[in-house]
DNA sequence: TATATACGGTACCGGACAGTTCCGGAACTT
DNA sequence: AAGTTCCGGAACTGTCCGGTACCGTATATA
């Protein structure tokens, strides 16, 4: 149940059709809701009610909650990043620093907001899991790794580094730092986990900021 | 509400008096079933069936079912760790590792269970937010703490490093390994996170393990 | 115009569940 | 023995909410 099957839709011809810009305003309604009240504070009229849609237009599309979410969750994926035109500042503490933009932080947030509201259910709806992991985790990890890659490339860092593991070392930190200890994550905790932390994983002190 | 209430309670002269062993047998109930469903899909027949207890005995000790979690979150705490008597090898890689044995890790991947099942819960509700970081993560950070600080006084690593930032690298990792990627944490990848992650960034590399 | 389907909105249904009440029996005080 | 409060268990109540049905209206085809 993926947009896909909004498009697949036989086109009848008879009657009105579907009002497809209605889809966005419901998915958008419903992220919003999930992250401010979880997925089990969310119902289907609030997210109607902030759609200003009514009750039979999102189950005429979506066939239930789960799948609405799951819907809205994966349609979030794609919002902020091109991986087809990643900055390459030449150095690797650049390159992360260039991840670091405002904009960018900011839709981090969003993200980690939508994730705490959907935690307790990762573990026992894989569906779901799956669609946040890939919506909210791995656009992070990827980027890292990505980096990581072309510093190896470069013989910045050595070649034996642990790709996926280092990636994984500040969204663990920002994570834990949003959900745990309910505290912001801003510029300044993402440079402490970078010099601190990512570098010196990596073999790069803090004499090599370059 | 917390367990000082039941020894608060007046003592009645008249009739029975309350079976203090039942409490001990329904918060744990209630840990158990909050770690497989979480707390919305916790239910309060769910708690007295498992703990053989009727639902009015548990009325009869909690107001209500949030009450009854933050008791049974809180009295998890102090299950594993005795801070009078924390192990000192010597080195900081040794304290570290000392508290890799399996019971210890059996205790972490219990806790993160539970936890997870609250998580969604943390942002809407601080008291009970508190009660999860007190009794989950609060005792690890504090046990990372004073191992960095012996290394300090030690001379081991620099006195400069910040102790709550870098107490917070290994919880962060475990957290985020368990909540978001699902996978399970074993000895191996809590070396790996001290090896490659936290000693670099105290400033001790690969070649000072000791 | 006639037909068909979507729209926002509202009323309703049925199940799940927090919390209450009562039961027969047990444990304690006086 | 009488009175009181506990116990496990079960029945009950009130509310919330996912999902369905239907309304009058809007927008499409033929």
């Amino acid at each position: 149940m993926t947009q896909l099957d909004l498009e697949e839709r036989p086109a009848n011809k008879l009657g009105r059709p579907l009002d497809v810009t209605r889809d966005a305003d419901i998915l958008d309604a419903a992220l919003d809701v999930l992250a401010e009240v979880g997925y089990e504070g969310m119902t289907i009229d609030m997210v109607a009610a902030r759609a200003k849609a009514g009750k039979a237009t999102l189950y005429r599309r979506w066939p239930s909650k789960t799948e609405l979410v799951i819907d809205a969750v994966a349609c979030m994926k794609n919002s902020d990043i091109d991986f087809d035109r990643l900055p390459d500042t030449g150095t690797l503490r650049g390159d992360f620093l260039s991840m670091m933009k405002p904009p960018t932080i900011r839709d981090v947030e969003h993200k980690m907001r939508v994730m705490a509201g959907l935690i307790s259910l990762i573990s026992r709806n894989p569906e779901l899991a799956e669609a946040a992991r890939a919506a909210v985790v791995a656009p992070r990890a990827e980027v890292n790794r990505r980096f990581l890659q072309r510093a190896i490339d470069r013989g910045e860092i050595r070649a034996d580094i642990d790709i996926p593991f280092v990636a994984n070392i500040s969204p663990s930190m920002v994570t834990y730092r949003t959900m745990m200890l309910g505290r912001p994550v801003d510029r300044d905790f993402l440079v402490k986990i970078l010099d601190q932390v990512v570098l010196p994983a990596v073999g790069l002190g803090p004499h090599h900021k370059g």
